[in-house]
DNA sequence: CTCTCATGGTTGACTGAAGCAATGAGTTTA
DNA sequence: TAAACTCATTGCTTCAGTCAACCATGAGAG
């Protein structure tokens, strides 16, 4: 980590060399950008937005003042404020200021291979994600599957349950079977997104007779305690009633215990289970059911 | 990406600040590190690796000498550059400095969830190989297949595939299938790997009486031109003859340029092709063969 | 209504980081 | 051996940013 830190402060210097020719310092920038993102804002606001001491950010706005980029005026609502807005020729500084820094950033991503751009944006969203979680309550979706989310299932599910279970092959397979063998025709997919990302799925699938089966729930670590499993299950209940099912089973592992309590609370009941063994490891199968 | 420069500065100030009571600047700190890891270094060297001004550095070197942190000599090759080396003391500084930082790090750490750190460090490597890809010549790899390969397969056909070509659900089920069906006892999977991370995988699949398939041959374009493609499909027909078959045939399709040349390489001629249509998208599909 | 105190902005003085240019010691080359 | 060059040092300067004193305004108590 801290090698990165060290490389990325190289990265970050290199693109503001590139913009020692314009006459604003990085500080001064920020104030600028702020502003225009704002349209009009308090000093006070500014400040804290940024972080900067009230002498210097006065200063700063002095000049600008000054330069005719900005305009000043006392608040309305309380003569102590200040109130800030960009002049068209401020604007123009800015605009000028952000063409220099798209053009540098444009200048290294052209540097990279095809895939590189796309690689670099997920790996900077995922190092936001991480450190700064989006604070508001995350938005949640259950949707129908699109493209590219058969192949996101089976993945993840191997993923998790390999780090998680230390499942493997078999397992694998076993996704992609059911993958494989889903048919749109009488099956049903739902994708639970949280913030516009895939983090959770479940299958229908018709059997025979008037009974369905509900297959290969899950819920991305990150993502669980939103409630997600509990509606994924509801919409596929929903799904199978709409279907003229009158029973639901599902089979599962007695080791997915945060999984079974999404059943339980659906109304499934467990229905037989036995003893097996994958990989060396013990596992119990369970059966579950529930009646619609 | 200038949100993600503006949001990581922070971080990285955020860190910094964590060490202001130890007295010394982030440009001292850094040249400390550097003389520490090299053991003894010409000031000249010093300069242009951390970029720094020859009177600054020299003041700063001075003043680290007054502090007994550090020993400056001429060189005895040529008496106008000077080594640089730490004392014990300046070597106490230096550990003190790296134990704040690491601290720092840990403590930041410390605070995210069960699968953060992880996808941090994941990340943070993406952005370094993106952006400063490892110079020297990559260590490429043909491997038999791991756990979690059979899902990395699934899902890099179903991205790539998506987003070169506009192949979805349908492609999806087929390379699912082609994994399900899978059967290690005598078919066979190679993966390629480039600096230790899968980039390309190829299937054998024994077919009735004395023939086998090629399936699901994949290079990342992040690794094309490695001739990995060629390896895998060598690898594939090599597997096919100690497996006694007399011709290895292959499905592809004429939009695949890149493979086409590949297989026609390794021997592989054109018996028969037909159009059909996928999704709306005409595509021409080819039957291969090579006799061994 | 006015006095007091809190808040917000401005200004002057100051510090530390860092760059520039002149200087001098040492080295190489014509 | 003199000229050209390299390297470190030092004085001067600039710039970013902090601190503290000060002034204007607003809010609440008596």
């Amino acid at each position: 980590m801290r090698a990165f830190n060290r490389f990325y402060t190289r990265v970050i210097g290199v693109l503001q060399a590139g913009m020692h020719d314009l006459p604003y310092s990085l500080t001064e920038g920020r104030v600028l950008y702020e502003v225009a993102h704002a349209g009009s804002l308090e000093t006070g606001e500014l400040r804290s937005r940024l972080d900067l001491d009230a002498g210097y950010l006065s200063r700063i706005l002095t000049r600008f003042d000054g330069d005719g980029l900005i305009i000043r005026e006392r608040s309305a609502a309380d003569a102590r404020k200040h109130l800030v807005r960009l002049t068209p020729a401020g604007r123009e500084a800015f605009e000028a200021l952000d063409r220099a820094s798209t053009d540098d950033i444009t200048r290294l991503l052209a540097g990279l291979p095809e895939d590189g751009r796309e690689r670099l944006l997920d790996a900077m969203r995922a190092i936001r994600d991480v450190l700064d979680p989006p604070a508001g309550p995350r938005t949640t979706l259950i949707r129908p599957p699109r493209d590219g989310d058969l192949s996101w299932v089976v993945h993840r599910h191997g993923v998790l349950y390999a780090r998680e279970y230390g499942w493997g092959r078999d397992f694998e397979q076993l996704v992609a079977r059911v993958v494989a063998d889903f048919d749109p025709a009488c099956d049903a997919l739902w994708i639970a997104e949280v913030d516009g990302r895939p983090a959770g799925c479940v299958f229908y699938i018709r059997k025979d007779g008037t009974t369905g089966q509900l297959r290969l729930l899950l819920v991305e670590p990150s993502a669980r305690g939103l409630g997600l499993g509990r509606r994924l299950v509801e919409e596929c209940l929903r799904h199978a009633r709409a279907d003229g099912r009158e029973r639901v089973v599902l089979w599962t592992r007695d080791c997915l215990t945060s999984a079974r309590r999404v059943y339980e609370a659906a109304g499934f009941r467990l229905d037989s289970q036995e003893k097996g063994s994958e990989n060396g490891i013990e596992v119990t199968e369970q059966m579950w059911s529930v009646d619609l």
